[in-house]
DNA sequence: AAGACGAAAGTGGTTGA
DNA sequence: TCAACAACTTTCGTCTT
């Protein structure tokens, strides 16, 4: 099962984990909901996928798309034995048991085959995308359930494994755009989207509208700004919502918005271009949203 | 010369009859 | 199933620094 973890303090959902501190911490208020926690992750640390890829000592196999190499047996379907001799009718028993098992083994083997195609692509994309363990693991769990509900009958596994990594990055509250999913899986970004809202009105995934404040820091950190724009940023976001100019708009234009706004405010001031460029919208989008927060908020801006 | 601005037309997805 | 619709994009000419 999935665990949701909610604040006891604020009920808030963004948690994250302090392993140098051995603490699970809400993100919001601060609130310590639990110590000593125990890390699973490598005792090593990697910087970029980079290092990532150096010092991890384990990886995909050799080769995954067969597991066994085509070397799999047949057991044929005549009553003879390695001679040509034909076998005697109190051993054809035994050999119709044989022969039952020998089939079900590889119908069995043929999904899990299919499973561990479909995870080691969900490896690759998430890899090649940064993200978190967490998000894979629930990626990969989102798949596997689909998988049990036969959700990828008649779809291709691509498309529901990049579904369900869009899910999971979510749900994980570090979401990727679609495009962004689209870039590195090489399926457009339709089909995600179309696969994405089928699976999980299927599992009855409970997703909220992905918050412009879960964006931040990743568009911070791409731009090289300080954390004073970052807490700037999340201000305007707090007022905004606050004041519903949030609701209806794209996320990622708000994102953008407001990151631009706060860093005029701050001196460290950005390119629209730059910004969108990150963002993954137009300069126009973010006019659009900046002129209506500044309006609305009382925000003046000196260019 | 680069960046910001805004009008206008186009796109893809949702909604409601 | 189709048209209306809102959000967002593309494009382009103009203004500002």
């Amino acid at each position: 099962m999935e665990e949701i973890i909610e604040c006891p303090e604020c009920g808030s959902t963004h948690i994250s984990r302090d392993y140098s501190r051995a603490e699970l911490v809400c993100n919001d208020c601060g609130f310590v909901i639990d110590e000593d926690i125990i890390d699973h992750g490598p005792e090593w640390r990697a910087f970029d996928s980079d290092q990532r890829e150096k010092r991890a000592r384990t990886g995909a196999p050799m080769t995954y798309t067969i597991h066994d190499k085509g070397l799999s047996t047949v057991i044929g379907w005549k009553n003879r034995d390695a001679y040509g001799k034909s076998i005697p009718t109190r051993n054809r028993a035994q050999l119709y048991r044989l022969r039952k098992w020998q089939a079900r083994t590889r119908i069995s083997n043929a999904t899990e085959r299919n499973l561990a195609f479909a995870l080691s692509n969900l490896d690759r994309l998430s890899s090649s995308l940064g993200l978190p363990r967490t998000v894979r693991e629930t990626a990969a769990m989102i798949y596997r359930k689909a998988a049990l509900k036969n959700l990828i009958r008649g779809r291709s596994m691509e498309g529901v494994s990049a579904a369900a990594l869009y899910a999971a990055c979510r749900q994980c509250h570090v979401p990727r755009t679609l495009d962004e999913i689209s870039n590195v899986a090489h399926i457009s970004r339709k089909d995600i989207g179309r696969n994405y809202r089928y699976v999980a009105r299927e599992l009855e995934l409970k997703l909220m509208p992905t918050s412009p404040r879960d964006y931040i820091s990743r568009f911070c950190s791409e731009l090289k700004l300080s954390a004073d724009v970052q807490a700037k940023t999340l201000d305007i976001l707090r007022e905004a919502t606050n004041k519903e100019l949030t609701s209806g708009r794209g996320p990622t234009g708000i994102a953008a918005a407001s990151l631009y706004i706060a860093t005029v405010l701050c001196g460290e001031r950005r390119t629209q271009r730059e910004i969108a460029d990150v963002a993954g919208v137009t300069e126009v989008t973010i006019r659009n949203r900046y002129k209506e927060l500044t309006k609305k908020l009382d925000i003046d801006i000196i260019l």
